[in-house]
DNA sequence: TTTATTTGCGCAAACGTTGTCGGGAACGTT
DNA sequence: AACGTTCCCGACAACGTTTGCGCAAATAAA
């Protein structure tokens, strides 16, 4: 039961290798009571073909990569979900590599995909990453690459994301149409592509409104656990004064949250809190969270779709496209008192 | 600047293949001079030595399997990044899988991760597995296993566990000293080695402040979202009515969280709230959570180091031992009214 | 019968690497 | 001068597969 290889087939049926290959294969010039026999003994020996034979002889190796900031989160282990049961259904393994925000770990991990023969490649960016000459370079030799959720302009691949733009256009409509007049929003790093969009989004709703948008009430950056306190207690002190808090991520809003209990900020009254993307312990919460919600496993199924007909019909001339996952908004306390959910396209 | 091989160096040099093989890692038998020249052109052309073709020759593949239930977990997520810094560190890859608590998919998993031929597996049980005859012959056929966190005795390898025991004795006993009599636990799958341990310390903390053992207090489950209301509604039925929940993990706590506010009943004034290991919102909660921390990294870290001088020092001799890392007792408001640390050994 | 064609299968090379063996050159020893 | 060493290095096999080519036997066409 020791790992049966081809040779261990053909001794014991008194054929070669090559056809015990062939009548796996289900080549045409075997013999269809030899396919039969080797079948049979196929079976008897639990053979599986060495994938890493395979992958050597330069074949596929049936294997992807996906490159993720990190799996402790939950926005991530969806989206690698949803990714697992597509590829695993058409036949492909996945390998999770992690950069933890740093540029250095992604391009070690892209080594690492490269190293291990992987058939392509889904990438979500670190958010220390603005180069994406690595990128390049690996799409160059060939190698087929979808970009999700954190994606990059400069490269031309087929990106999946979440409706960022829509998202932060329905919160911040919300936000306005329950009363809010002054929408402090609170954001990340400045130049991913979600951060822009969810900006651009926040913006646009406000406009559209014929609210002015204020520069003084928008932070960009990585908030420590620590720092989210300060940066409340500025933008409460502005005048007037801050009304609803719409933040980019769910660390954000939490940390408001927390800060804003802390502070003694009745929410909803003085301050309405919504929130972007999908914790699961946000309608547990005290009040419960209003956020936009991300579809993360069905961004993860796109994208490994997309990626694995690269790879399979390598359709490179097909020209890159962006598709665009709507995002939900999930109504809960923080930003009113009716509980209820609507659909946001 | 593609894959280099040893081919390329040795043609760029006019040397043999097995030469060039032999100067990179250093063997005695190559000249000085001649070293210089191939470590010089390896340099140049960015080699690196090819982890298939290695893996397949038959010697170390420096990759582990590690196999848990499920990534979307922060327990799990973090025993993994201490798992990828330690095994990194040491110079081996780490593979990641779910098994999304399927016996199926745990055997499946393994079947993978001896075919990409890793040096050796680190497995925390799924809660569908309770025979563990795949694991036994696997090791049977010399495959390296550590255990970790959910483990099964009837698997004679390294076992790291977080004390779950003391912790659930640091728990019941702390609900005890702040006055609790009836206190019920909320627990999963009976057969884990987790729930009976901690089930243990439950008891033993009773027995020993000369509180009764009441089985109508005690639950197991897989509780689902919407299962835990009618739980909580049956226990609190009860009479006398239970004064305290101390549960298992996360999910039963916030659902526990949950389920009492909605039913208007004040924690902790009404009823404490215990629960198990490390969520990062714990402290957010309304009211906020004590709970009974596991230092997943630490854990990890341990396990990945077992594994590894496992794999290197081939020391199949020495006894399987259990190792036991402490957990840390984090008292916040659902159990009362202070807020501090203690530490428990 | 001789000559084509098909059918069924084996040989050998290749993927990148390591390890075993063997051999030539230069040196030192009898 | 013949022999034994030491020092460097190359040829070859092997890991498990796939694949192009070739070869024999059987069948079909002349």
């Amino acid at each position: 039961m020791e790992a049966a290889t081809l040779k261990d087939i053909a001794r014991e049926l008194n054929i070669s290798v090559s056809t015990v290959s062939r009548a796996l294969r289900d080549s045409y010039e075997i013999n269809a009571e030899t396919k039969r026999l080797v079948m049979e003994c196929a079976a008897r020996l639990h053979y599986r073909p060495n994938p890493i034979a395979l992958s050597l002889k330069g074949s596929s190796s049936k294997a992807i990569a996906v490159v993720v900031p990190q799996i402790a989160n939950y926005y991530f282990s969806q989206a690698i979900n949803g990714i697992e049961e597509v590829a695993n259904r058409r036949g492909y393994d996945v390998l999770i590599f992690q950069t933890h925000e740093t540029y250095e770990r992604e391009v070690a991990n892209l080594r690492q995909a490269v190293a291990r023969r992987v058939d392509g490649v889904l990438i979500s960016l670190s958010s220390e990453t603005s180069d994406t000459s690595h990128l390049q370079e690996l799409q160059q030799h060939g190698m087929p690459i979808v970009q999700f959720d954190r994606v990059s302009g400069e490269l031309n691949t087929p990106r999946v994301v979440a409706d960022n733009f829509g998202g932060a256009f329905a919160a911040t409509d919300h936000l306005i149409k329950t009363g809010r007049r002054r929408i402090a929003h609170l954001t990340i790093q400045p130049w991913l592509s979600i951060t822009q969009e969810r900006l651009a989004g926040y913006r646009a709703a406000l406009e559209q409104n014929g609210l002015p948008y204020d520069e003084s009430l928008v932070r960009f950056g990585t908030f420590g656990p620590d720092e989210v306190g300060p940066l409340v207690d500025e933008l409460m002190a502005l005048t007037p004064r801050p009304d609803a808090f719409f933040t980019a991520s769910d660390r954000l809003a939490l940390g408001c949250l927390a800060a804003l209990r802390q502070r003694r900020i009745a929410i909803p009254e003085e301050v309405s809190l919504v929130g972007f993307t999908n914790l699961t312990v946000a309608d547990m919460l005290s009040p419960s969270l209003s956020t936009v919600v991300q579809p993360a496993m069905e961004i993860g199924q796109e994208a490994v779709s997309r990626l694995l007909d690269l790879i399979e019909l390598k359709h490179r001339a097909a020209p890159p496209t962006t598709i665009t996952i709507p995002t939900t908004m999930v109504l809960r306390e923080s930003s009113q008192l009716a509980v209820g959910r609507f659909e946001e396209v």
